[in-house]
DNA sequence: ATAGGGTTAG
């Protein structure tokens, strides 16, 4: 049974359970205990108590892990009362509570319900002689910190001092990570050096946690500093160090600084990680120093700089919108070459910009090769496409994609529509409609009529035509 | 068989 449930297999695990019943075999409190956790794993709360029940009317006496499997179920959803029912219940029938209950019921206090009942039970059992250790705190901290409560972790984290506790580098990082999340840097830094006065010293997370937090917060200057802290200490910067620092100084226009910064994590010899170098080379890019970013690109293939499709997608773009074509294809075509799958931004990237360059039949190609490879469709990239082509007055193309957004049963985006309307309001291009596949085609009229919010099209069929505030538009009858 | 630590994710 134990391992049946261990496999997610309950339903097997009842089976098992019943047929003890039925062979007149009394299930045991184990047995019990084992099933009810199952449930309770599965959130099938009701069924847990239902078993619980069962086993009083069998006769089965419930024992420490049963009690404390019940607690659990209690405190997880959220019924504090009902738990401390159960927790009075079980002292009553003279089994004493061990740590994993009053862990729970402290845990449960301290996130959703009253601190003061929660240090209460902490100095309860402390009397009975329990020991909590910093694994036990470190996870009500941490869950006091994930709400953003970052005082209340405080509280505990004195009280616990208070009670000849010593927080490890855990608890000190799981602190000062509450004081980032609610922006309270200079809270967090206040731990920091308190930690550094108890004799801890800060590790790669803690650094990490507060560079990041500076970051965030748009302290960037801070953030350099702590860096450099860091590497004065001995500290190694990991790859995701990295990566906070260098979209931040990159967003905040620093590319001198973060182009030292790149070359420092290069030359450690550390793994650049994808993502860190997609942020650096998309970084010079909005910088305008395509240029370099591409130049870097070609001879930073090897070595411990990671790439991915997105590095690709990147890059395509750039060469593009520098006009290096056919480097743009040829780039393309090697992805799968490299051993990577182009994904649908790729596609979006190819096809868009091929259009604009006029090269309407290769991004047809492009689309077919998409088609072929199963590479799953979406709505964006299709309206994406229409625009462009009308753009370009590519009508019958525009035609083209328009019938397979409708085909897929995709929304006609509002942005997608407009474009429609004002092309054919021109009177030169209003006869051009019947290009359009017949679902599309009505739209034309809509432009002699109202292009505002709301417009009624066609009178005979009452089409009410709704632009709705979250950009798309919707058509129904 | 019960509770059960940390930082950044296009």
């Amino acid at each position: 049974m134990s391992s049946l449930c261990k496999h997610g297999r309950n339903k097997e695990a009842r089976e098992v359970f019943d047929s003890m019943s039925a062979k007149g075999q009394k299930p045991d409190v184990i047995s019990y205990s084992i099933l009810l956790h199952a449930y309770a794993n599965e959130g099938m709360m009701d069924d847990a108590m239902l078993i619980f029940k069962e086993m009083t009317h069998k006769e089965v006496k419930p024992n420490v892990v049963t009690y404390s499997t019940v607690i659990a179920v209690f405190c997880r959803m959220g019924q504090l009362d009902c738990a401390m029912n159960i927790f009075s219940q079980m002292i009553n029938h003279g089994i004493p509570p061990n740590e994993a209950v009053y862990h729970c019921l402290i845990q449960a206090f301290c996130c959703q319900g009253d601190l003061v009942k929660g240090k209460e039970l902490i100095s309860e059992m402390i009397d009975k002689g329990m020991r909590p250790n910093n694994v036990f705190f470190g996870s009500i901290i941490k869950g006091l910190c994930r709400k953003g409560r970052a005082m209340d972790a405080q509280d505990i984290f004195d009280f616990i001092i208070r009670i000849g506790l010593h927080p490890n580098v855990i608890m000190f990082s799981s602190l000062i990570h509450g004081y980032c999340l609610v922006s309270k840097m200079d809270e967090a830094m206040k731990i920091l050096h308190a930690m550094k006065s108890a004799g801890l010293q800060p590790n790669v997370v803690v650094y990490g946690t507060l560079v990041n937090g500076y970051c965030k917060t748009g302290r960037i200057d801070n953030a350099l500093s702590l860096f450099h802290e860091m590497s004065l200490k001995g500290v190694k910067p990991t790859n995701l160090v990295y990566k906070v620092i260098l979209g931040e100084l990159l967003l905040a226009g620093r590319v001198v600084v973060a182009k030292e910064k790149f070359n420092e994590m290069v030359g450690s010899g550390i793994l650049v990680s994808a993502a860190t170098y997609n942020t650096f080379l998309s970084g010079l890019c909005t910088n305008d120093c395509s240029e370099e970013a591409i130049m870097l690109f070609k001879k930073t293939h090897a070595g411990n700089v990671k790439i991915d499709i997105r590095t690709l997608d990147i890059m395509i773009a750039e060469m593009f919108k520098t006009r290096r074509t056919e480097e743009a294809k040829d780039l393309f075509a090697s992805i799968s070459v490299i051993g990577l799958i182009p994904s649908v931004e790729t596609y979006h990237i190819m096809m868009t910009y091929l259009i604009k360059e006029g090269m309407l039949d290769d991004a047809d190609t492009v689309f077919s090769t998409m088609q072929k490879t199963g590479c799953p469709l979406n709505s964006r990239l299709l309206n994406y496409v229409v625009r462009v082509l009308l753009e370009r007055g590519e009508i019958v193309r525009a035609g083209n994609y328009l019938s397979k957004i409708d085909e897929k049963n995709f929304t006609v985006e509002a942005s997608s529509i407009e474009l429609l309307i004002s092309f054919f309001s021109k009177e030169t291009c209003r006869k051009r409609v019947e290009l359009l596949p017949a679902s599309i085609s009505f739209l034309w009229k809509l432009a002699t009529i109202d292009t505002s919010h709301v417009s009624l099209y066609p009178p005979e069929t009452l089409v009410l035509f709704v632009m709705n505030h979250d950009g798309y538009a919707t058509v129904s009858s």
